[in-house]
DNA sequence: GAGCACTGC
């Protein structure tokens, strides 16, 4: 997908990059052309000034607008003042691609190639030289992870936060543990980039008033209103779009709608009027945007519009700041957005429609404007808008702050509670991911973390699942193959994607490959019959199966595996130096060897392997479903529940009724097993259980509140 | 009998 286009190379650049790559003296001519542009951005004139300011501060706040050039420009200046003292700039972005494309896009410009003065480091990916990167691309998750391991950060001088404005759990909690981290390390710089509007809050937040503003480069965007508020908002963002391209000048649309079910039902009704268009009537194509969309489908919406006929896109939220289209000249913004909130008390995550801030309506408005002036037509009124919230909730105060938590704990953060946050979370949003993570015995009943949380701690999962799977492996380590596949599976969403008025459902698809009374198994076996499969491109079409996903679920796999099998191997170190301290003499020399002994397997390229065999953990042909439905009883008891007489679900830990999902495998059976697993509830106009085991009472442990 | 926005390790 083309993602963040004003940052990323054009087709052009990517081309002549492919030849900077294959003659090692760079191609002068571009880079000549590429230093001049670089002098022509707005931010150049300021660049004495930024220098002057960052050099002179240990923190600095700085405000622009998208499109301004500070993420590619000013840790250019910083290295070529000097300023990142020959160690390495950290710049971390909240999405991968992001981080990947911007990484290209400057080593161009560094008359370079990526991987080695400029890098990225994202996950299940990394183009890092160990002594050449000086600035490196990372997404903030990754810098995150590095807090556990190295909790100074000793590799970089100044560490630029991205992007800080949008607020994800990642980039708060960043935030927070750099305030921490400048007390200790007074030699790091710490940089925080914001759009214009927020930056007051996080210099209030670091006691600065170091803020440094820089222009825009926006076309202007013209701004209209409804006059009346609507009833149906579909329906005015129907009559917007047809007059629209009847009334306006050429111009591609951009309509943002709340969801896929919204944006098939628009499709419909405009496919409906555009069959009654006079003949003579300029063209109008539909594309769809939305992330359950397979990427070849969602790359429509990115084709250039043909000669005399207009584009119309109908979107998620994916086009506010994930993705960018060019050639948009009208926005159609509803000013709603679908949004997830945590329920703490019911321990229910629920999806809610909720109009959006002025902020996004602002970044709606101006992805109108990339190129040339545009309009957006927002379908409330001038009154409506001045009653939005300036800001969308922050993530933190509406998620389950379990990771969050258990992350802190293995960073050595005693007091959670006493934390800076930037947003401090609501007290029952403490109380409930504690007492969680106390149940997983990931904490002790003071609320430090024992062994069992470090292990948790270094899966890159939701701790409910770190816990299944460790527990599976304590519990039955035969089962472990299983239990990766089925974890993985759990992590990803969208496997299949059925197209409107196909004649087959999900739950057809499922029945291909149903193991057991279980959706976990189902996939599981799915899964592995993609991975035996010669032929994977036509065994995904066959069985409508989303294979990016697939890859995905596979990669995610292979990584778990590699945690896992970390973990064993720090296990056995352990023990081995427990059972060795009597002879303390002998200790040195079989830590010693041990070590030797992996090395040389390393050198071999047969450690892993090795480890495969030995600990069971690669993809098998043959699925024991005892044993999982076993394992998965006691691994992820707190996602338990129990049939009621009228054929609803009661869950068991948060004593809440729910229904089994349409798209689960049990949706049918009959009779319903007294006792399920579950792994996700969602909440809509009713409470869903989705993914779904059945499980026998002798397994099961009671977890009630 | 009915339907999940987006992102990250």
């Amino acid at each position: 997908m083309e993602i963040e286009k004003s940052q990323s190379p054009n087709k052009n650049t990517l081309k002549q990059q492919v030849s900077v790559d294959k003659n090692k003296n760079g191609n002068l001519g571009l880079f000549n052309k590429l230093q001049k542009e670089r002098k022509n951005l707005p931010i150049f004139k300021h660049r004495q000034g930024l220098l002057d300011k960052i050099r002179s501060n240990q923190i600095s706040v700085i405000a622009g607008e998208t499109g301004c050039g500070k993420t590619t420009q000013i840790p250019q200046y910083l290295i070529e003042d000097g300023l990142n003292k020959n160690r390495m700039i950290a710049v971390t972005q909240p999405r991968r691609v992001a981080a990947i494309t911007i990484a290209q896009r400057v080593a161009q410009e560094m008359n370079t190639t990526v991987g080695n003065k400029v890098g990225y480091s994202v996950r299940f990916e990394e183009a890092v030289d160990k002594n050449n990167t000086k600035l490196l691309y990372m997404t903030d998750g990754m810098l995150l992870r590095e807090t556990i391991v190295d909790p100074s950060l000793s590799r970089f001088s100044i560490i630029v936060i991205d992007e800080a404005h949008e607020r994800t759990v990642n980039s708060d909690l960043l935030i927070s543990l750099l305030k921490q981290l400048s007390e200790r390390r007074k030699d790091l710089k710490i940089i925080i980039m914001s759009a214009t509007i927020e930056t007051e809050k996080f210099a209030n937040f670091f006691e600065s008033e170091n803020i440094i503003y820089l222009e825009g480069r926006c076309h202007p965007i013209e701004v209209f209103y409804s006059k009346k508020p609507h009833a149906d908002y579909l329906d005015a963002a129907l009559n917007t779009i047809l007059q629209i391209h009847f009334e306006e000048q050429d111009g591609d649309i951009l309509c943002f709608l709340v969801g896929q079910e919204d944006i098939e039902d628009m499709q419909q009704m405009l496919e409906e009027k555009i069959e009654l268009f006079p003949k003579e009537a300029k063209k109008l194509k539909i594309c769809t945007l939305y992330a359950a969309l397979p990427s070849h489908l969602q790359l429509l919406a990115f084709e250039k519009s043909l000669e005399g006929e207009r584009k119309v896109i109908l979107s998620t939220n994916i086009a506010e700041t994930s993705v960018t289209i060019d050639g948009i000249k009208y926005v159609v913004d509803p000013g709603l957005v679908k949004t997830r909130k945590y329920n703490p008390n019911k321990l229910i995550e629920m999806l809610l429609v909720v109009p959006v801030s002025k902020s996004s309506a602002m970044q709606r408005a101006g992805r109108a404007g990339r190129q040339s002036a545009g309009k957006c037509f927002r379908l409330y009124t001038k009154y409506t808008h001045d009653t939005l919230a300036e800001f969308m909730l922050p993530e933190i105060l509406r998620s389950n702050l379990s990771t969050v938590i258990l992350q802190m704990k293995a960073i050595g953060i005693k007091d959670v509670k006493g934390f800076q946050f930037i947003d401090r979370p609501h007290e029952d949003q403490f109380i409930e991911s504690i007492e969680n993570l106390q149940l997983m015995n990931a904490l002790d009943a003071n609320e430090n973390i024992t062994l069992h949380g470090k292990e948790m701690a270094e899966l890159p999962l939701e701790p409910i699942y770190a816990h299944f799977m460790l527990v599976a492996f304590a519990t039955n380590p035969n089962s472990i193959s299983v239990v990766l596949s089925a974890i993985s599976l759990m992590q990803v969403e969208n496997l299949f994607f059925i197209p409107k008025g196909a004649k087959i459902s999900l739950l057809d698809v499922l029945l291909r490959f149903q193991l057991g009374n279980s959706d976990q198994l189902t996939k599981v076996n799915m899964l592995h019959q993609y991975y035996l499969a010669k032929n994977k491109k036509s065994f995904c079409k066959e069985n409508f199966i989303n294979q990016k996903n697939m890859k995905k679920a596979l990669e995610v796999r292979q990584q778990l595996e590699n945690y896992f099998l970390d973990i064993l191997k720090k296990r056995s170190k352990k023990n081995q130096k427990q059972n060795t301290k009597a002879s303390q003499n002998q200790a040195n020399a079989l830590q010693q060897s041990e070590e030797q002994q992996i090395q040389e397997e390393l050198a071999k390229g047969n450690t892993l392997k090795k480890l495969q065999e030995e600990h069971k953990t690669a993809i098998q042909q043959e699925i024991n479903t005892e044993e999982f439905v076993s394992c998965i009883a006691k691994g992820l008891s707190v996602k338990a529940a129990k049939l009621n007489n009228d054929g609803t679900y009661t869950i068991i830990r948060s004593n809440i009724q729910a229904y089994i999902h349409p798209e689960s495998l049990l949706f049918y059976s009959k009779p319903k097993p007294e006792y399920i697993i579950f792994n996700e509830v969602v909440s809509t106009i009713k409470t869903y259980l989705r993914d779904i085991t059945e499980i026998q009472f002798s397994d099961f442990k009671d977890i009630s509140k």
